[in-house]
DNA sequence: CTGAAAGCGCTTACAG
DNA sequence: CTGAAAGCGCTTACAG
């Protein structure tokens, strides 16, 4: 600005009112013009790091997922850099891994760095992140993710209990009597959410005893899931499944390929989550998708808006039952 | 700063010290436990747009890739995450969706925004961008693709052309006697490279008539590949093909499945890019690995090391071909 | 219609 | 061992 503040014979807060088309109606046209052709001439960029430090304004929002390389994340992480930039933000991002630790770390980098906004997928175990970002003056939306022991949380995620409620019922519809489902073995709200929705839908409509759920370890998905997968199949007799992450179907899919189980002759299935992958499975998937574009999108609207300081509280979005192949 | 300051008794300028552990010597190490306690008990964390003012660094590299949702940029994305975070780096990202204004767009916002390096994606037909990267006195460094019309460049890539000669290589010992390729319809360096090793080694190896090599517009792919892949299989009778692309392959193995072709029997089939999606599949799918971290790592190690104005050139990695099954 | 000045929150050379 | 001062590149209220 310096440089052409000098070579239009000008001084630097002109520059800056004209770069900025502020005061317009008070400027000589002429010399606003002059600026302008000059600033193109010298391929001015504004240093955003002195502007910001002036405006308390960095136009970045902070985005910390659980794993960047995830699908389900790098899907989110899109759809809120295509949101954010239609406001003139920017994203800085960061995997936390599900480590507590490592999210407390990068939460503090993002404050460090003055984001205006953050979105978060907190991990199991950080509940003290959540008293941190609260005692914040930053503006923040959870994702994905529930925390119903604190009060007051802005929250975009999936209706869970309910997505496992329609997999129920549409195992029913299907004929399924004897149904089983395998899911994560943490802490995190959401999951259990998911759990408790196909354990009570299923319990009423077929009875507890024919409804078998079990958890199994993230550390060990593998081993786990092909252990509890021949349980619930060859043991239990069950006539459908639901798999309830992405990760253990990804996992157990490979694993009912190789036993040679048709379905939905066999067995009918139904998965968590949109996957690419499911174009290559031999067998028609069914699968619960959730609306990642409307939630990225409305987790972007309450953080450009929240300056008005409104309450978004927790928005739960319906999920849709996708059949591939139609069954 | 000012309230520990005033808190503590001493100048700004003493606190910054500390914090810093600047001067670390000439400091009462009573004065600096103090600061130093009273700094943890505000909960300070340092403005970091004010340092970067100050420092002219922002401890940012920006990431340009095509499309964050797409796994093998959000591969490399985090990747190269990790690799920053260990030199106190975080990373500001962008999808140019292979749109050279978007990208240029980006590129501006980046520098604006003074990142101290670039790890850039370049798309089709963004050749203006490289020469205003140029101008810059911002290091950079192109992944996955290369611009041999211009000199100098810090590349870091797949040595394409020797991957596919890789290929065709294993084809010839597996009996494959009549090989065919899909590539994707562009001028971008790095397939033509592709295409090229794969058509000089099949028709080194089994003459030339014995080769179909095909491409397919980006925008129509879907339906392109299966009209090709119906001329390839039933018309010229090939015994093995590669898809040159992960989104080829993605589009074309549900429609060899849907066909009820047998793999390997009927044909070998190779793709590029490791994919979790092929442990769905029900045939064994060789694939082409790239060293995806491996090249990340070597992306980011060069930026990090780029004050001494290196010149990296143009790093060819080697590829390695992956058995899903052993075939 | 335009400019001088203060200030955003830091860092650092210099003086004491 | 510590502090006053200048400055990083902008913005903006104020004066003229």
């Amino acid at each position: 600005m310096k440089d052409i503040a000098r070579e239009a014979g000008v001084s630097i807060s002109l520059v800056s009112y004209v770069l900025n088309d502020k005061n317009t109606g008070r400027i000589n046209a002429d010399t606003a013009k002059r600026i302008k052709d000059i600033a193109k001439k010298l391929n001015y960029q504004t240093n955003q790091i002195a502007r910001s430090l002036q405006n308390k304004k960095t136009y970045t929002i902070g985005l910390i997922v659980a794993d960047i390389s995830n699908f389900f994340y790098s899907y989110i992480a899109g759809f809120i850099e295509d949101e954010v930039n239609k406001y003139g933000y920017n994203v800085l991002f960061g995997s936390a891994y599900e480590n507590p630790k490592r999210f407390m770390d990068l939460l503090k980098v993002m404050v460090s760095r003055q984001v205006d906004g953050l979105i978060l997928a907190i991990p199991d175990g950080a509940e003290e992140c959540i008293s941190y970002v609260q005692s914040l003056s930053i503006p923040f939306v959870i994702i994905d993710r529930e925390f119903p022991q604190f009060k007051g949380l802005n929250t975009v995620c999936l209706d869970n209990y309910r997505s496992s409620e329609m997999v129920v019922e549409r195992f029913y519809e299907l004929g399924c009597r004897r149904m089983a489902a395998i899911g994560l073995d943490n802490n995190l709200f959401h999951l259990s959410e998911r759990n408790r929705g196909f354990s009570e839908a299923a319990a009423k409509l077929v009875g507890a005893d024919n409804v078998t759920t079990v958890k199994v370890a993230e550390n060990v998905l593998e081993e786990q899931v092909e252990n509890q997968l021949r349980a619930i199949v060859y043991g239990n007799k069950v006539d459908s499944i639901c798999f309830m992450t992405n990760k253990i179907a990804m996992a157990a899919l490979p694993i009912l390929l190789s036993w040679g189980i048709k379905i939905p002759q066999n067995l009918s299935v139904i998965c968590y989550d949109e996957a690419e992958a499911y174009k290559l499975f031999p067998y028609p998937i069914s699968y619960v998708k959730q609306p990642l574009k409307d939630m990225s999108i409305e987790a972007v609207r309450f953080l450009m808006e929240t300056s008005q300081s409104k309450v978004l509280g927790v928005q739960r979005f319906p999920a849709e039952l996708i059949s591939l192949k139609g069954y």
